[in-house]
DNA sequence: TATAAGTTTGCACAACCTGCAAGATTGCTT
DNA sequence: AAGCAATCTTGCAGGTTGTGCAAACTTATA
């Protein structure tokens, strides 16, 4: 085979589309940071981006889009790895080990992932569309879930693991965003389904 | 004392609001799950309520809000019940038992909470506006289960209990609201925190 | 270069949401 | 009962969001 399943070449037309993509997201994410969600118009985003309003809205569907990005990819990933994973190992250990890519791409575009978390802490609105909440999201990690445990997906449990887990990931990244200075977000995660396993147990007063 | 603390009389101009405002909230569900969200203008929802569109912003700042009802005043008598709670048990429990007036509050509107459920559901946008997941809902419920346990609120383990509970509250929530011939919703989210006390053991495969 | 395919843009338009001021309703006082 | 004050409702004007359509423009391919 010649090289099939990887990109054949981006050619100049897509790396023109990547590249209006992210300058519209990253001038959101600049522009609500400093001043506010609704003191930002798209009008402005768009300037900001040397595009025209109209063109903002062929590649986001809202203006709340163009802040909270776009993983579908990520989520495709985490499920196809979570279907993957060795069937012995507990759901949230394997859970766990599945995040590991998703956190990687955190980490690797971090100052934009912290300006994401500030926003979305200040405009909740925005929350369910980040990478838990989502209703295709959640769906799809509950199914991959019960097949793994082997239970109905009504069973209850495959939709608790799934949301509390996500719960798990938002407090991480949110405490990671929240002091720049601080552990790696892996550690958090670690930290956070660790306590999750051994069932919330209480901390010693620190 | 003369019965203080309690309202003294609703009078006409209160209960005429009350009313109002529920049948603007009852027509906004019911159209909503009938069409879904994107279909129902807030003219429609007027309408139905028989009040003029603008009189629908003066009591709701957006469409979504007449979805999702207001329930600042339930979040505020669980941190009170939450804060009052003998220190010596769990947190976990506490907020268990915490969370019998709101689960009470719920059943007594099980009709309109179906419907709710569903159109959140559908929409996940309007989830973070429900009980669990409000950014100044959460901060409160942070603030005193930090006290509780004794320590710092920045820890990581008040925020993450906090968002976990949450969580598992809204699974409960929607297995309840999904089959209506099912188990009630105290006991489903009895079930629910019993696992996460757990530590969320695998469940023999039933 | 010519043609096809995809992208950007402007324009028109519906819906959302807010501020303001006028009119109607309610509560209270005399 | 009449009048006054407070509150609620309503209409209107206007800015913003988001979509459909068709014309211009850019890129890919032959």
């Amino acid at each position: 085979m010649t090289t099939a399943g990887t990109e054949p070449a981006p050619g100049l037309r897509d790396r023109k589309k990547r590249r209006t993509r992210a300058a519209l997201a990253e001038a959101a994410l600049r522009l609500v940071a400093e001043r506010g969600l609704a003191q930002v118009t798209v009008e402005e985003i768009s300037e900001a981006a040397d595009v025209s309003p109209r063109t903002f809205f062929n590649y986001f569907a809202c203006k709340d889009d163009a802040l909270v990005g776009d993983h579908a990819g990520d989520v495709e990933r985490l499920v196809a790895r979570l279907a993957a994973a060795p069937p012995g190992a507990a759901v949230l250990t394997a859970l766990r080990a599945a995040l590991d890519e998703v956190i990687e791409e955190i980490h690797a575009e971090r100052e934009l992932w912290c300006l994401r978390m500030d926003v979305v802490a200040r405009n909740p609105a925005l929350l369910p569309r980040l990478l838990a909440g989502n209703a295709e999201t959640e769906r799809a990690i509950v199914e991959v879930v019960a097949a793994r445990v082997g239970v109905d997906p009504d069973h209850g449990y495959p939709a608790l693991v799934t949301a509390v887990s996500g719960a798990a990931l938002r407090t991480a990244m949110a405490r990671w965003a929240a002091h720049s200075d601080g552990p790696d977000l892996a550690d958090l995660v670690d930290e956070a389904f660790a306590a999750l396993a051994a069932g919330l147990p209480q901390p010693d007063r620190s």
